[in-house]
DNA sequence: AACATTGACAACCGCGTATTA
DNA sequence: GTAATACGCGGTTGTCAATGT
């Protein structure tokens, strides 16, 4: 019964990709195309990786058309109204900014837009995380300040080694220039002595169709129940002279998220 | 120069939902 | 209808580089 099962994750590769990794999973995709599958993808391919790691490089790295490089104004302006708008519902975000994806917007919120938005006094609320709850919070935060702990240690570790190769290394040298000095002697030698000799070297959607109606579910009503501020919010947005002004475009856009969001809000029965 | 901190971003993990036998 | 699995998403972590002390 049910589909087949999951693939083992033993000796599968992790961490960084390969150049040679990143062309054969682009080779594969060009050729067999995008939906076959992803679970049985990497073998297909031959790549040591699981389909949910090829999944995520072709989508935030390999796909054609991504934009890299730094965010316009333009795009700045969209991500946060659009973050007001919506929460950080990232794949729903990217879905309205041709060229990025939702792993591009979410770093770059993280660590570039909250920071100037702080700085400029215009931090926008917080939206109720989709998921975590108060207990995850709290690990989540504890885990936080383990972390620097831990690279700490690491950097120290990471010292320890290459202090303890460099020590090695340089035993090694100096074992070899002995060893060296010891042949030349002997070589020399040698050839004092004309024999011949011959020496040897040694030489790692996001598109409003993804917006299921369960996106917006009841677990989210506390979410919701500033649903009538939301509105009020997506309002000023929508009359925002200055916003309407220099994209109109964005500006149609967000009336079409608008809908949607009215849509979802009242298939869930929601009344405010 | 050495060490600590912060920034940046790619990649991973775990969960909820959709799909399938 | 149900259980098992795949998929997609958001949150988190790992790691390297840059910057500060």
């Amino acid at each position: 019964m049910g589909r087949k099962p999951c693939c083992s994750k033993e000796g599968l590769k992790k961490g960084a990709w390969t150049a040679k990794e990143d062309m054969l999973l682009t080779e594969y995709i060009k050729e067999h195309g995008e939906g076959t599958g992803w679970r049985a993808l990497p073998k297909k391919a031959g790549l040591l990786r699981c389909g949910k790691s090829c999944r995520l490089r072709w989508v935030n790295y390999l796909k054609p058309g991504l934009k890299r490089g730094t965010f316009t104004p333009e795009e700045d302006d969209l991500i946060v109204r659009l973050y007001t708008l919506l929460g950080s519902r990232w794949s729903l975000i990217a879905g309205r900014i041709p060229g990025r994806t939702d792993n591009d917007i979410k770093n770059y919120w993280n660590t570039h837009l909250l920071k100037k938005l702080k700085a400029q006094g215009n931090e926008p609320r917080r939206h109720k995380s989709i998921r975590k709850s108060k207990e995850k919070e709290k690990a989540s935060s504890q885990k936080k300040q383990t972390r620097n702990q831990k690279t700490k240690e690491r950097k120290k570790k990471r010292k320890i080694a290459e202090n303890d190769s460099n020590i090695e290394e340089r035993e090694q040298v100096a074992k070899k220039t002995e060893e060296q000095l010891q042949m030349q002697d002997f070589s020399q030698a040698v050839s004092e002595n004309n024999y011949n000799f011959t020496g040897s070297s040694c030489s790692q959607d996001g598109t409003s169709s993804g917006a299921s109606t369960s996106e917006i579910n009841l677990e989210e009503n506390n979410y919701n129940s500033g649903i009538y501020e939301k509105f009020q919010v997506i309002d000023e947005l929508l009359l925002d002279d200055q916003w309407t002004e220099y994209n109109n475009e964005s500006h149609m856009m967000l009336k079409e998220i608008y809908e949607e969001y009215f849509q979802l809000v009242s298939k869930n029965s929601l009344s405010f």
